[in-house]
DNA sequence: TTCACGTGTCAGAACTTTCTTACACATGAA
DNA sequence: TTCATGTGTAAGAAAGTTCTGACACGTGAA
């Protein structure tokens, strides 16, 4: 089944992660080839471990990968990542519902929570 | 009838406007109420004029709005905007196509090179 | 021990985005 | 003229993003 409608706020964060040819380009090879490891992928898209890292962090963060640690038969600790289930449709209605669910715009000049000491 | 489909490039440009809870908001205002010109937009949203023009210009490059300038009855020059008409689906499938037709990362140097797995 | 492979993280440079404040120009009305 | 309305742009601060080049840790094999 497909994964519940995102609030603003998530879309926000899966629009952004998406928005780098980067992490685009990670996304269309991990729905290619299934799944894959992090030294792996990063060879294969030609950038550095920790540049590849950073952006796994994001796509993960925004809920369009997901990872996990694995041990290969020789023992070594292997992250695979492969691509989530998602299924975004953005339209002006959809995106005017989406708006709905957005945190409103920071307005810390009335009375909210102990903010500083 | 409904736009073609963006090409990799111009669809990074789409989902980076999309990218940030104020221009989600402009484009939700703007579905809502049909059309709007700049001062009053800014004013409806909360936010300075500059900001908003800075903003609707890069929805407008993302071909997420359009604008055009008219002349009120008062001779003043007013500029509306409204909502372009795009309807995007994102899946990693779709994403995947869209990477077939994305700039070739930054390869001032040497040619392409035949990847092994 | 050393090498080749895997994992992760940190610091800083370079660049981009976001936002404010200030300026310039136009019009019609008082 | 001055005020209120509309347009646009420019400079610079602040914050965020992207990327490189170390570093630290693990394993199994030579």
């Amino acid at each position: 089944m497909t994964p519940r409608r995102p609030t603003g706020d998530e879309l926000v964060e899966m629009l952004a992660a998406l928005a780098n040819p980067l992490r685009l380009r990670i996304v269309a090879q991990l729905a290619v080839v299934g799944r894959d490891y992090v030294s792996h992928l990063a060879r294969e898209i030609g950038i550095s471990r920790p540049l590849l890292h950073m952006h796994l962090q994001r796509l993960e963060a925004a809920g369009l990968i997901v990872g996990s640690l694995e041990l290969s038969e020789d023992g070594k600790a292997m992250k695979f990542f492969e691509v989530a289930d998602f299924d975004l449709h953005l339209s002006a209605a959809t995106l005017a519902e989406a708006v709905a669910t957005l945190t409103p715009p920071d307005s810390d000049k009335g009375p909210s929570h102990k903010e500083r000491s």
